[in-house]
RNA sequence: GUGGUUGUAGCUCAGUUGGUUAGAGCGUCGGUUUGUGGUUCCGAAAGUCGCGGGUUCGAGCCCCGUCUCCCACCCCA
């Protein structure tokens, strides 16, 4: 028989390593809830008409579509068949596809729960999206996403937050990271004076991958897109821009003295950071200009966050969108939030090993016995135990007690109470501690003071 | 979607110019006077050599295809 494998890019968590996973997600959940968001979550798959068209031609490849129940092929005509263009039978066949991203459907879900919902709104998501890439370092086809938005306020506030979570959060996990910070109304700005408002798409792909393949190819693939040379003299001393973030952000506000967007954007950024520097944030937030990200609806501030002992790319992302409800009919509804990609923060901890010694989930006692009636004896203090919220268990079978004790090894599980007929005689178990060898005859009593450290 | 790369036991890997029943370490399981684990010693199970085809008297090894792994591009968490 053929071994059974999973999809591609896809990948078993055993519970050692769902420990160290839940750890991310417990922290990031944490802080999240510390800032007042809420929980919601939105099923995996949606339709097909709320999915396409939100992420623009190469997104829309990469969904994974879910073929429709029953006789799918019975919605195709003969002609559409024998026309073989996969791309319009895809629309025959299928009308549900898995969810790509957080953000779309989170949208989808502001509009249709809209009138339930009290503005500003927030919230918080922690689901798998999948996408139909090809694998590689960092990339998988399913993977976890951790959205924070707040919808319905256009308040800087809210940006200030974002930051402060993202502050807490890495702080908590022990990462060190780079925040780094633009805005979409400067980019507009850059594009509007070299004259290419239109061609800003184009302009921001290209020197996003400024880090990546330098300023020279950065160029070349801006004139490939037919912008004019003299747009792409005037773009270099923004390219070149260097010196902390004020000194950018002086260079900037004479350089985009005439687009009233560019002023706009320049002063959002000031705001932000001068409420990152009263409200004392440790992460080291750097203005850079070549952060676009792939996302055209962002419309103020983006954010994005590398890792900065790990050569991985960005493990949290995210920015302002000024209508994303619009494509769902609701106007007029500003959002701003970020992505904090668990996959790749599991990467960098792995990488750094960088988890705390002991899970919360493991188990802190194992009850070892020799027979029927010791088993039973375990039961109540098993209750004792678990009601004062240690994690215990008891080895179910009778078996030899090497066997039990190995067992308790390999779970890491710090005591074994050992259970036999001396133990029930005196009302008492032997309490073993399995770092240091230490064991002693414990009353019920006792057993619970000493085990309530480890709850 | 394009290009490159990898695949032998549960895991990490050996395997000679193509030549008998394909090996090791780790892990697993069992035993080492049946009330003591993580460190000893002994033993066992475990592989259609990714899958399919071809060349050959003979293929883990050579050729073709395919899938998978990983890497780069595109794009992105």
């Amino acid at each position: 028989m053929q071994k059974p494998t999973i999809p591609k890019g896809t990948r078993d968590f055993t519970p050692q390593e769902m420990a160290n996973r839940n750890y991310i997600f417990n922290t990031i959940k944490d802080v999240f809830q510390l800032y007042g968001f809420q929980q919601i979550e939105t099923p995996a798959m949606e339709n097909l008409s709320t999915l396409m068209g939100k992420y623009g031609e190469e997104g829309d490849k990469l969904l994974f579509k879910i073929l429709n129940s029953g006789d799918f092929i019975s919605g195709a005509s003969d002609n559409e068949l024998l026309d073989r263009n996969s791309s319009k039978l895809t629309n025959k066949f299928s009308e549900k596809g898995l969810r790509y991203d957080l953000t779309v459907p989170f949208a989808r879900f502001v509009v249709q729960h809209q009138n339930e919902i009290s503005f500003p709104f927030k919230r918080y998501q922690m689901q798998p999206v999948w996408r139909a890439d090809r694998p590689q370092k960092g990339r998988y086809r399913e993977f976890y996403q951790c959205d924070v938005d707040v919808v319905g306020s256009n308040s800087l506030l809210n940006e200030l937050e974002l930051i402060q979570i993202v502050d807490e959060v890495y702080r908590r996990l022990k990462i060190n990271v780079c925040l780094k910070l633009n805005n979409r109304k400067i980019l507009s700005g850059i594009a509007e004076i070299i004259g290419e408002a239109e061609k800003i798409t184009d302009i921001t792909v290209a020197i996003d991958k400024m880090d990546k393949i330098g300023l020279e190819k950065v160029n070349e693939e801006i004139a490939s897109k037919g912008i004019a040379a003299e747009a792409i003299a005037k773009l270099q001393p923004i390219l070149k821009l260097s010196g902390t973030n004020s000194e950018k952000l002086i260079q900037l506000k004479s350089v985009l003295a005439e687009s009233e967007i560019g002023q706009k954007g320049i002063s959002e950024l000031e705001t932000i950071f001068e409420l990152c520097e009263a409200m004392k944030v440790q992460t080291k937030i750097e203005l850079d200009l070549t952060l676009a990200r792939g996302l055209n609806y962002y419309t103020g501030a983006i954010f994005e966050v590398k890792a900065l002992d790990v050569e991985i790319g960005s493990i949290t992302g995210g920015g302002r969108y000024d209508n994303l409800t619009g494509v769902f009919g609701l106007d007029g509804v500003s959002g701003v939030g970020i992505s904090f990609g668990a996959d790749r923060i599991y990467d960098v901890l792995n990488q750094l090993a960088l988890y705390p010694e002991t899970s919360a989930e493991q188990t802190q006692i194992l009850f070892v016995s020799f027979g029927e009636k010791e088993l039973l004896y375990c039961l109540p203090w098993l209750s004792s135990l678990r009601a004062q919220k240690i994690n215990s268990e008891v080895y179910p079978e009778s078996t030899k007690m090497k066997k039990q004790m190995t067992y308790a090894d390999n779970k890491r599980i710090p005591f074994v109470a050992i259970v036999g007929e001396t133990e029930m005689n005196a009302d008492k178990v032997m309490l073993k501690n399995m770092k240091t060898g230490e064991q002693a005859l414990v009353s019920m009593d006792e057993l619970l003071e000493k085990m309530k450290f480890y709850r």
